[in-house]
DNA sequence: GAAAATGTTGCGCTGAATGCAAAAATGCAA
DNA sequence: TTGCATTTTTGCATTCAGCGCAACATTTTC
């Protein structure tokens, strides 16, 4: 009934109904919450935009949050894949700056991004949020753990590393959406790290130093 | 009728019930979350234990989370004025160290703290405990900013200094959970932030030295 | 003590989310 | 095509969070 169960036989009307309907539903509630915002659309605006049963939509997405970031998995994944495809004699920071600028870029098209103004308005989806970058900071940190051979040593380096990533892939993703549309992502992208490792050589040494 | 308005005078009885009330309700809804879960305990049963009507737990926490939370604000407060405190010359790194070790370990022994498991199982609770951790982040560099005589050159300097040891923050919490008790949180600290700067060197002359 | 301010409660309402079972659509035979 | 199993969609009833409002209670102030 909500379940999608994969009877091996490649699938026909049933399957692309559902995609349709789901679409249906998630561009339906994109243009209501950027029109009016989240809270002021309530489900059955949606439900009744899009043409379905309010109850209908509880079968597609778990709650009204979901609709939001229901892309969100899929760039975890990929970047789990990027990392998992560098090279493994690449250094740790190589390898994670190439994953993240190549997915990064990839998606930077993607709808997703354009919601950040959304977002930040809605202390809900705020939360939600910040629960988004900690998932793909822990999954970061697995991904480069692995390309380490699951070393246990390297565990707590991995996710300090991993932190440390996200955190100026927040930061970069909020000065992001203050520029104007003209600079490259990939320039962007490039400047971002720079500072980055930067900043770490000069926190580090400034610690070394120290009375 | 739900605010707090302080007219001056020396406050008496009304201030005073006003405390235990809500003291009551904190005490009711956090022996039930413990003990039965977070969603499985309504507000009715927590107003039921603590002998108010349902209507005035809204009067003093605006949300079942926020029962959870409410120390948050006050931890974040004492860590940016442990910042302040510190000598302008010193640095960043120097200054941000010292106030979180002194912070936190003045926080160690506060409830709050034995929360981990009853957030960690609930989801709803998880993305709220990342919100804390975000603002703290924002505060802190803030108050970082504010000691460099608020040089917009330095803002993306501080927030990145503040998302990594925010980040520490959050990765130490997590393996305090599973540390036997046995260890001081001082030695704890000073480990931790050892261990941090050094990573910091380690990545940023990595990056450094890169093909 | 009376008047003003503040605190508490009951009541009713909206909206999110879930369970359940009836109805509709689809896929699959023969 | 028809009949049957499976999956999807829907309606309905229910629980619970949270809010607005107005009546009622208590405390403060004069």
């Amino acid at each position: 009934m909500a379940e999608k169960k994969r009877t091996e036989t490649t699938e026909g009307r049933r399957e692309r109904k559902r995609r349709q309907t789901r679409a249906r539903i998630e561009n339906a509630a994109m243009t209501l919450f950027l029109q009016r915002g989240f809270e002021a659309t309530t489900i059955e605006d949606i439900t009744e935009a899009a043409d379905v049963s309010k109850r209908s939509f509880f079968d597609y997405f778990p709650s009204k949050e979901e609709v939001v970031f229901a892309w969100q998995d899929a760039f975890a994944d990929r970047l789990m894949a990027a990392i998992a495809a560098r090279p493994t004699d690449e250094s740790s920071v190589t390898a994670v700056e190439a994953a993240i600028t190549a997915t990064v870029i990839a998606a930077v098209d993607e709808p997703g991004l354009a919601l950040g103004d959304l977002i930040h308005r809605t202390p809900a989806l705020k939360a939600r949020d910040q629960l988004k970058y900690a998932k793909l900071e822990q999954k970061l940190a697995e991904a480069l753990l692995l390309r380490k051979g699951d070393d246990p040593l390297e565990r707590p380096r991995m996710r300090v590393l991993a932190a440390i990533v996200i955190g100026a892939l927040r930061v970069g993703a909020e000065l992001w959406q203050q520029r104007p549309p003209s600079a490259s992502p990939q320039d962007f992208a490039r400047e971002i790290f720079a500072d980055l490792w930067k900043m770490l050589a000069e926190f580090g040494e400034e610690a070394k130093t120290r009375r």
